[in-house]
DNA sequence: CAGTATCCCCGGAGATACTG
DNA sequence: CAGTATCTCCGGGGATACTG
């Protein structure tokens, strides 16, 4: 049984609905790591380790569930170079992420200007 | 006692570390409710009556809640004018939060475009 | 009308240890 | 090097009922 009220959604994307267009964006790119990782893989493609060095704070599992659902979204392509112990694998935007580009320039835009403005300040207060 | 660690963090906001410029914008704007209500606000300001018609799946819990952890950040102000029993209240953007608007639209045209090229399509494969 | 108050559940996220 | 495997915890989010 599906509920009627599926029909009350703007959106529909892989069999789930959307009240928004904001909506669609923020399940793509909502999360704590996904647009830190898409961030840092804006400008070349990165190695696993590569992008632990860039998030201190990210556990080795969230990097590779977050990388994990990134490729489930097309937004990054993981390719392996060599499979014996000592891998190597690399991370890069798809041209479905390249399309992201934009909107993670503007929103780290608006971060950067709220940090230099707002940061520090409360602070202490 | 303070982790050394938190140097390790790219900006500071109340208090609270980030890792990038893109994690202070998610931060205001992450989770799943936030840019919607935003978005509804963009134009002119509503009552809570208003923004629950037009997200027909929210909570009048969730509502709340969203609606007062944006105006704890400072995006959102909340104007009361009746106090009697038929309440009346009004919802709006700061200044601050107006200056969201333009990240809004490029998450929204992103969104849409996503919406329309990929909506659908995976529906019944 | 505009919310609270509860209760509850699921999944995001962390810590740690282990592996091909 | 690039991940899995577990275990755990916390809180976001949902459902429902109640209130100033």
């Amino acid at each position: 049984m599906i509920d009627k009220k599926d029909e009350k959604f703007k959106f529909k994307l892989n069999g789930k609905g959307f009240h928004c267009e904001t909506d669609v964006a923020i399940s793509l790119i909502g999360g704590k790591w996904k647009t830190v990782l898409l961030w840092y893989l804006k400008g070349e493609k990165k190695r696993f380790g590569e992008l632990r060095k860039h998030c201190p704070h990210i556990t080795e599992r969230m990097l590779s569930i977050t990388l994990k659902q990134l490729e489930n979204d097309g937004l990054i392509s993981r390719k392996v170079y060599t499979k014996k112990p000592p891998m190597k694998v690399e991370y890069s935007l798809t041209d479905f992420g390249k399309s992201l580009i934009p909107v993670l320039d503007t929103i780290a835009a608006w971060g950067k200007d709220v940090a230099e403005t707002k940061g520090e300040k409360f602070m202490d207060e």
